[in-house]
DNA sequence: CGTAGATTAATT
DNA sequence: ATTAATCTACGT
């Protein structure tokens, strides 16, 4: 017998090996091998048996095949159909569903083993020498029931050798995961919920178009549960992720695992491991999360489906957790869920491929105001101004939305007026005044204030609204009240130690401008919307209409503010009255006469050659062959920082003419990536 | 005509 | 991925 065996290559080429007879049992497609490939131990997937090879020279034998964990037989198809759909090679995809290590270790649950009185005059005995003991003795206190040790270790930082201590001498017991809390179970749900969830067909897709949607995903979870199928919640980022995941978990106890990059790999692991055994019911995650090898999937919920986080575009594979969704789920039900639906969804709903679910919303309790920024100067309007001063007086909440970090937007020359670019990666650099250096945001280098990269003169000029600036801005203009900064360096204290909740003003970037409603705001403000419009892209609207509409979102009850220069642009005023189909109507109209998505699909093809003429020949021998299929071709265009590359952009009139023709260059030319539905181009 | 450097082809 | 074979541009 040999075993085609897929390695980790940059290739989907197998490589046949001979399986001695004491492993023919053992064998089977999908299991991991160890075999010896070009004089070095390697492990393989088998992906294929067969009685005889086609090789002629002689095979090496499999060394040994790993026991445990096993990639499924479907998993394989899976990945391929993945590949295959974008033209990718299976490598990558592959590489994304393997754990690289298991801790062997899951999350714990604790609960304190002795009485109140003890364990109180216990930390007043030992606090002096042992600090970390007491916090975790003090956590544990604070919470009414159990806690698990992820929560206590992302809040205490590492707590495995204390909590094995405590429970040494007594003071804490690892308790079975907890049921469902009684917050959660009793909570009351409105009725309109139940009615919303039974709308939602019980297979297929569906697009569910509601501001408040949480709920109906605990409904539609229950219902799942019941006949014993899993379920996968996505979130577009970790923090959502991870509230998301904190509130199922008070709804339906341990079974609710969390899953994304930003966990330690054996973390990560473990719960690879949950879901492949069956132990995690309920996965809320990031996109990656759509690669876990989870048994019996009835539900896939993807919420704030218009997110651009959905598309992975900047490694290999290129996919969008919307395709990978659909294919991942064999039978189930599949809710997309949005406030404002991507284009795409809408489109699609509208043609009756999704069935839209879109309760009639209660009147809206926010009033939002535009201002024209044309009349105004600096930073923060006269309007803006009076409106904090109102909100803080009142003892509510001021969240601000800016576009960008830093403290300036973009840093220019004085002498030629052209942004300054990092010369390492041709970014433009943003500026960060704590510091006084010049950040490149792509390759993350700090330059100490340097030349222009254009025509190298010394005097710079620094414009824009970076948060930092806003934050200072803020200070200046209102001192003694509380203005706290929250951007992806701070955002996971923002999220534990809730450092957020004793400020006055919230100065926040894209992230926080999703998510559920804050009851704690009562001003919401959106500052330097202008650089998103000015976005040299089709859906730059689109992206305008949705980060104002989900910033917006997080206010419950109060005013919402909208600094802009272009306060007649169609995605402010229509976002500032929350009329979806206004902006939708205007917005397919145009992309209807530019042939852009919904009504054409995409591809963006990158050109790696390295040599000038080896990429001029390339690109006419790529021109000619893209001429015999249904496209368009844009381009060629410079790649912005990948230097020496040339992009192209194909049109066509749907997926599958686009693919097809993709396929074909695919097979003449070496170095050529391509992004099928690309998001940014 | 020789060589460094880039590109390609093959690996069981 | 890693390596060996092949090609290219530039210098003798």
């Amino acid at each position: 017998m040999i075993a085609r065996v897929l390695l980790p290559l940059p290739s989907d080429q197998t490589f046949d090996f001979l399986v001695p007879l004491e492993l023919e049992k053992t064998i089977a497609v999908g299991k991991r091998v160890r075999i010896r490939f070009q004089e070095l131990e390697r492990w393989g997937i088998v992906a294929d048996l067969a009685q005889k090879s086609d090789h002629s020279g002689p095979l090496e034998p499999v060394v040994e095949v790993i026991a445990a964990p096993t990639f499924t037989p479907g998993a394989l198809t899976f990945c391929a159909d993945i590949a295959r759909h974008y033209l990718s090679p299976l490598g990558p995809v592959v590489n994304r569903m393997l754990p690289h290590r298991t801790s062997g270790w899951s999350d714990r649950f604790f609960a304190l083993a002795k009485g109140l009185q003890e364990i109180v005059s216990h930390l007043e005995s030992l606090s002096r020498r042992a600090r970390r003991q007491a916090r975790v003795l003090r956590f544990l206190l604070a919470e009414t029931g159990p806690c698990s040790e992820a929560d206590m270790r992302q809040q205490l930082g590492s707590v495995r050798q204390v909590l094995d201590r405590l429970m040494e001498q007594g003071w804490v017991r690892q308790v079975e995961p907890p049921g469902p809390t009684s917050s959660g179970a009793q909570r009351e749900r409105p009725a309109c919920v139940d009615q919303l969830a039974e709308r939602i067909p019980d297979e297929g897709e569906s697009l569910l178009f509601a501001r408040r949607r949480w709920d109906v995903y605990v409904r539609l979870i229950e219902t799942t549960l019941t006949v014993s199928k899993n379920v996968l919640v996505l979130a577009p980022e970790i923090l959502i992720a991870s509230q998301l995941h904190g509130v199922l978990r008070d709804e339906f106890g341990g079974g609710v695992d969390l899953y994304h990059s930003s966990l330690s790999e054996g973390e990560r692991g473990d719960v690879w491991e949950r879901a492949r055994n069956g132990k995690a019911c309920v996965i809320a995650g990031t996109r990656s999360a759509l690669f876990l090898p989870i048994t019996e999937l009835g539900l896939v919920i993807l919420d704030e489906e218009q997110d651009w986080s959905y598309k992975q575009e900047e490694m290999l594979p290129y996919y969008h957790a919307r395709t990978v969704a659909r294919k991942r789920l064999e039978q189930g039900l599949l809710v997309l869920g949005s406030s404002a639906p991507s284009l795409e969804a809408f489109h699609e709903a509208q043609r009756g491929r999704l069935a839209l679910v879109r309760p009639e919303e209660p009147e809206s309790e926010c009033t939002t105001r535009v201002v024209d920024m044309g009349k105004e100067g600096g930073i923060l309007s006269e309007s803006l101004v009076e409106a904090i001063d109102r909100t803080v007086n009142r003892e509510k909440q001021v969240l601000v939305g800016v576009n960008r970090r830093g403290y300036f937007q973009a840093v220019l020359c004085k002498a030629c007026g052209r942004p300054v670019r990092c010369p390492n990666c041709g970014v433009n650099v943003t500026y960060h005044v704590q510091r006084n250096v010049l950040v490149c945001r792509v390759c993350g280098k700090t330059h100490e204030l340097m030349r222009c990269s254009n025509c190298g003169a010394r005097a710079l000029r620094f414009v824009g609204e970076g948060s930092e600036r806003v934050e200072h801005e803020l200070r200046e203009r209102f001192p003694g009240v509380r203005v706290v900064r929250i951007d992806t360096d701070t955002r996971q204290t923002y999220l534990s130690n809730g450092v957020g909740q004793d400020a006055d003003i919230l100065v926040a970037t894209p992230i926080l401008a999703k998510g559920p409603p804050l009851p704690s705001l009562g001003l919401v403000a959106a500052v330097g919307v202008d650089a998103l419009l000015a976005i040299p892209n089709f859906r730059s609207a689109e992206r305008t209409y949705q980060y104002l509409t989900g910033l917006i979102g997080r206010l419950e009850v109060g005013d919402a503010l909208i600094q802009t220069r272009y306060p007649d642009h169609y995605a402010v005023v229509a976002a500032s009255k929350g009329d979806y189909d206004q902006f939708v109507e205007q917005e397919l109209q145009e992309r209807q006469e530019l042939y852009y998505p919904p009504f054409s699909h995409l591809a963006r093809l990158l050109l790696t050659s390295r040599s000038a003429a080896k990429r001029r020949k390339d690109l006419t021998q790529l021109e000619a062959d893209l001429h015999r299929f249904d496209v368009e071709v844009l381009g060629p265009v410079r790649h912005p920082f990948r230097r020496g590359c040339e992009t192209l952009l194909v049109k066509g009139p749907d997926f599958e003419v686009v693919r097809t023709a993709c396929a074909a260059v695919r097979e003449q030319q070496s170095s050529l990536e391509i992004d099928l539905d690309p998001f940014w181009i």
